[in-house]
DNA sequence: CACCGTTAGTAACGCGCGTTATTAAAGTTC
DNA sequence: GAACTTTAATAACGCGCGTTACTAACGGTG
């Protein structure tokens, strides 16, 4: 059904009998004053006749632009899409996106990416700029050929020197939901974090804070009240089975996301224990299920979907204007009350 | 830092002391058997020397192909994103992609989108092939101009007839999970659908083959009974209260996905009723979390990773081979059991 | 030497469009 | 009616690369 062998601009400028010029000066150009409205008139009709579609590609060639934007996903496996992070940050960057009328690219890199990829595809013009994350330091993209203005927007949790970036507090975020245990009285805690393997510079720096903070007030961490999951929920049930074997219990337990947390809680009322009554469980990431729990999981909620935007909102600006200012976009999470917490049991 | 003034391939050609056209042979084609290897390896060194990187652009246009697959999300608003479906059909189309080197452009359009755009899109040259979802008839794509021999696969929960699809028959897991509790004896039963405003093909039909089940059963649905949700969890627990404040109360209420069942059974379990002993509740979608609700949510599992996987696979095929091929793809949900499905209380 | 196959390489065209510099005709001014 | 401006439109170039058809030199064969 219908012709579909390409139909070029030349095609409409034969039809509409002027030139192909014409025809893309009527096309691209809004109200050019040196053709006249009949002529413009003729072009239009005949493109439409023809059902005429530019070939994007050639005009990206002639434009020099790619009119696309990429997120590049720097996750170990590609089954890591169930968290609230990426969903809600996808949800912010397509919203900016069609505003502009850019197109998404999705890329999917190894934790073990090399920067230089990311920059040589820039170089390659497949795409206007990049979104990414969780890189360590700037130093490697600084190593790899980025320079500061170069049209990179880094997703973080902390600030990024020199680079345009958006970062969200999640040390901030962490500090609350643990004081918000300390300062209830909890004085043993426990503790899942994720498992070595998954070792992002993001969580290195939670953990480490976490035991600073505990420091601070004076508490250690028992080994035998911490057991490592894999993010999952699952995995987190059977690391609570692990903490539950040894007593005295902890009165507390900080499943480091939603996940594990919830699996935690799980194990736990299987085990007979009341939460909060003899145990305590809080949890880090704003799922959106972790309300639903019984009692409702205290946590803290990281603002992703304003991530996404204000990234891609920063990451346009740059795109349009090479010049383009930017100041440091902060964000922070925020402390969701649940009945999971309750004081220490004795 | 380096130097960014575009490389070109004929500045490669400049300093390896050839031709452009040596260059690109060299680049592109293994083994050619007209060039000697002293010359290939001058041309390597002066590539690497020059940092050089081919505009991708240039080789899309010249290629005519461009190396990308578009998945077209249908879906009234962006913030759709959180539900199992989309996380794992993304996860299962990267999977393939990458195996391909093909890149994946990510397209938000409306539920009200007309298939026209797609179409424009794909002659475009901005996508070699599209996956997208939830078209109410084939009919709609042919009147957009789509041949069956497109390079467009359909994600669906039927078979589509003429076109390139996968399908998933959720008729048949919801017909699984209502006769899992009609077995045991259920005769009053709850509902919460998803709003009317959220008005898909899908949704329609898996509405209509609920009443027809419920009606071979010999069973009529109680408006009472039943109470409309918007996807969320809030918006099931709310939707439940609606429904407790008649009696006699349901003995089993179906959530027509996990979130809205599981906001229900919060509901249900802060009046003060027990699960499954005073009430039942079954969801469908298969959430990462179902399981970890207490009791465990009884629930049928789509498998979103490998439709995605199936689509993905099978679009390119038909993009590397137009006359590919290819066959009805059919996946089955598959039912979880859960303890939230009891015997129907008195 | 004339003929021919082989080797090594390139010129030239095409992909489809955006844009600048230029032309040609028509209209205006003194 | 010569000089100049405006109007209407186009030829020609560039974007960067893939590919086909063609050339030129070389070595071998009878």
């Amino acid at each position: 059904m219908g012709n579909n062998s390409k139909v070029t601009s030349f095609d409409v400028a034969e039809r509409a009998g002027v030139s192909r010029t014409t025809v893309s000066l009527v096309l691209n150009k809004g109200e050019t004053p040196n053709i006249p409205d009949e002529t413009r008139q003729r072009v239009f009709q005949a493109a439409r006749e023809l059902n005429y579609v530019p070939n994007v590609t050639a005009q990206r060639l002639a434009r020099g632009r790619s009119g696309t934007i990429a997120l590049a996903i720097r996750r170990p496996s590609v089954r890591r899409f169930s968290d609230p992070y990426l969903a809600n940050t996808l949800s912010g960057i397509t919203d900016v996106t069609r505003t502009f009328s850019y197109r998404l690219a999705l890329e999917m890199i190894g934790d073990d990416a090399n920067a230089g990829e990311l920059h040589d595809w820039l170089r390659s013009g497949a795409v206007d700029g990049i979104i990414t994350e969780d890189w360590a330091s700037a130093d490697d993209l600084a190593a790899a050929g980025f320079s500061p203005d170069d049209p990179i927007v880094i997703i973080s949790d902390r600030p990024v020197a020199r680079f345009r970036h958006v970062h969200v507090d999640l040390l901030y975020g962490q500090r609350a939901i643990v004081s918000s245990f300390l300062d209830r009285g909890h004085r043993r805690i426990g503790c899942i974090p994720y498992a070595q393997i998954d070792t992002s510079a993001s969580l290195a720096r939670r953990w480490a804070d976490l035991h600073k903070q505990l420091d601070e007030a004076g508490i250690a961490l028992d080994p035998k009240h911490v057991a490592a999951g894999d993010r999952s929920a699952e995995s987190g049930y059977e690391a609570m089975l692990r903490i539950l074997r040894n007593k005295p219990h902890p009165t507390v337990v900080f499943g480091m996301n939603d996940a594990m947390a919830l699996g935690a809680m799980r194990a736990i009322t299987e085990r007979g224990l009341k939460i909060p009554q003899d145990m305590s469980v809080v949890g880090f990431d704003g799922h959106e299920l972790a309300a639903l729990s019984s009692p409702a999981l205290q946590t803290v909620r990281a603002p992703w979907l304003e991530m996404g935007r204000a990234a891609a909102t920063m990451l346009m600006a740059r795109v349009q204007d090479p010049g383009a200012h930017y100041d440091d976009h902060r964000l922070l999470p925020e402390l969701t009350v649940g009945a999971s917490l309750g004081d220490p049991a004795v």
